[in-house]
DNA sequence: TCTTTGTATTGCAATATTACAATAAATAAA
DNA sequence: TTTATTTATTGTAATATTGCAATACAAAGA
């Protein structure tokens, strides 16, 4: 199939496993870091950056820019992106929320 | 190509990405919440409980497993499944520093 | 031993992802 | 207007993912 079966699941289990999948490739995880570490810039910095082809970091900015994460601006013949704080915010609380756990009892399995 | 470009990028890209995959599906973080939930249970049990077929849960197990998110015992018939406590401490340690960041200057884009 | 029970594996179909060459599109500069 | 410059889009190839039916496998019970 290669499709998953979304309505089976609950929003918060599609959202988590949505942004999961956002960050899902060292790509994204690099354009991410380096749009922290400078703040801002455009996408031919990346296409420097990182070690890909253009129309491949532009697909990457793409998905990223489709689920919030970044934002792009236009300016002039470059387009200038950087990250979303509000949507970062939310994708930090989510994954805090999933990720801690109480391990008092799960200590032993079975 | 549909496989990605690892040797470009640092080893902590790839294992932050690597983990990210694996939470990447709504089945696989259902069935962890259930695991956290219940402590541990058989792979049978998983199958009632997200509604998907038995082979295709027992793929999702086995994508965990490789990472080492759970681990499972072989009870008789049946195979007992449960988080790894040190490796999601990992990951959730991971996740809190890439997660955690700063938007004192970052707060206005370009 | 034969049957049942529970899980893993195999094989397959449908779809998604990754990467890039070629090209389009849009603005700036000459 | 013509020519860069920069980014997005399109098309395509290779591979990965998702899901399940069929089946294999392994241990327990009759």
């Amino acid at each position: 199939m290669g499709l998953s079966k979304t309505e089976i699941f609950t929003e918060e289990q599609n959202r988590m496993a949505g942004f999961a999948k956002a960050l899902a490739h060292p790509a994204r995880i690099a354009i991410i870091e380096h749009l922290f570490k400078i703040n801002a810039c455009i996408c031919g910095d990346l296409v420097n950056e990182i070690g890909l082809a253009q129309p491949t970091i532009s697909q990457h900015l793409k998905e990223l820019k489709k689920i919030g994460i970044i934002q792009g601006t236009v300016e002039g013949t470059s387009v200038c992106y950087c990250i979303n704080p509000e949507k970062w915010k939310e994708v930090e609380s989510l994954f805090n929320t999933f990720l801690k756990r109480d391990f008092e009892i799960a200590d032993q399995c079975c």
